[in-house]
DNA sequence: ACCCAGAATGAATGAATGTTCATTCTTGAT
DNA sequence: ATCAAGAATGAACATTCATTCATTCTGGGT
């Protein structure tokens, strides 16, 4: 034993600071979910692991099953979290107090639904990702229906409202109002997988036309 | 040994018929292909497993890696097939030199895209099961787009024809095609994730409308 | 200054899965 | 009847992954 081989033994200054931090819970969900969100969307649901994740959070793969108790509850968590954050953005606008004018309104939805926050990428892959299990899946299915079926009666309301202040005859809220959603749903489709050919402005005019077609007193 | 210790060494019948058939390579392929739609229909495409597909098909699993070279490859050509079964017989109704009334050709396209063929859950659920992973797979990208731009194309050139005809006015072809096509996709979705909401027959209502409006003359 | 509840870690484990390939079997040609 | 070509099989292998849990560490309370 030289004395070289002594000093070598504790001269590791670990480059990534590693320090262990102890945080809240509900803090460290979210970080998860976060993590799980930016996984998805840059491999695909399918290929998503549980270290991928946990070391995309920074964190040790044990943390996962400690704050979630599986993969398959962070997953269906990531989801909820995605649902009601799009669901509950729309809902907010469409019960709208602060943008009085219905035609605004529908501009603000609009911009909400075709506009940087929701076409992002990564949460349109993330959304898309669930919506390809849906089928086999009923858990996913039940989150998705659950906030789903409120945004639609919202959105429909809405669209009473401006039917009976645009005295706009012989058209049918209800089944405006599930066409509109179709067609935010279609959209959003042709910008995750084929962004060369739809651009988002011309997403946008699309839907602005749809609109402009049904209400053309609000929508100029 | 006794007449019936003799009698039974060849009493094994099989129950399953299990004799080992040599088919053409084409047919294995498309019998592979099958398994792998109903498979991702029923589990989810994350779930799949060649075990799982191969048992469905009622081979062994060595045969998937002789015909396909890979797993990936599998599910690579699954969906070039779903996609030119879908997209090709699009076109083919929209080249249709069998209907010659342009109003007829629309009704019978939408006939196709929300009409029994095409809305079994089967189909949908491996349509957008790639969806889901397109985001984060190029190659999926690619091939949809294909098929897709093609589709898009003979669309804008039908209703190209049919604003002609009718002299509609202020009306983008091209536009109101992606419109169709989004709304078509989305309604799709809808009848996929949300079946109770939304009936295959609300939805063909939807989609009518949504013609009926920038084409009046042509859909009553 | 000390302590300890519980947050965080990550090596270890076992189950699941894609792929390989030595072997068996089928079929059509001879 | 025999044979060769190659289609089909499935046990074996190597890898990957979710989950566990013994251990370490942290920070607020005393």
């Amino acid at each position: 034993m030289t004395d070289a081989s002594s000093a070598v033994t504790e001269a590791l200054p670990e480059a990534g600071s590693k320090r262990r931090q102890i945080r809240p819970k509900a803090e460290r969900r979210q970080q998860l979910i976060d993590a799980t969100i930016r996984c998805i969307a840059q491999h695909g649901l399918s290929a998503v692991t549980m270290q991928m994740v946990t070391r995309e959070a920074g964190l040790s793969v044990g943390i996962a099953n400690l704050h979630f108790e599986s993969k398959d509850n962070l997953l269906k968590e990531t989801l909820r979290f995605v649902a009601e954050e799009y669901h509950g953005g729309q809902i907010d606008i469409m019960e709208g107090g602060d943008i009085p004018d219905l035609g605004e309104r529908l501009d603000a939805l609009l911009d909400f639904q075709l506009g940087r926050g929701v076409t992002q990428r990564q949460k349109m892959s993330v959304w898309f990702a669930y919506y390809g299990e849906a089928g086999a899946r009923p858990v996913y299915q039940k989150i998705v229906s659950t906030v789903d079926r409120l945004a639609a009666q919202k959105l429909e309301a809405l669209f009473t409202n401006i039917i009976r202040e645009g005295d706009y005859s012989g058209v049918d809220a209800r089944e405006l109002a599930t066409g509109y959603s179709a067609l935010i749903d279609g959209l959003h489709l042709g910008l995750l997988v084929t962004p060369r050919e739809l651009s988002k402005r011309r997403a946008r005019a699309v839907a602005r036309e749809f609109l402009r077609r049904a209400f053309p007193q609000h929508i100029h």
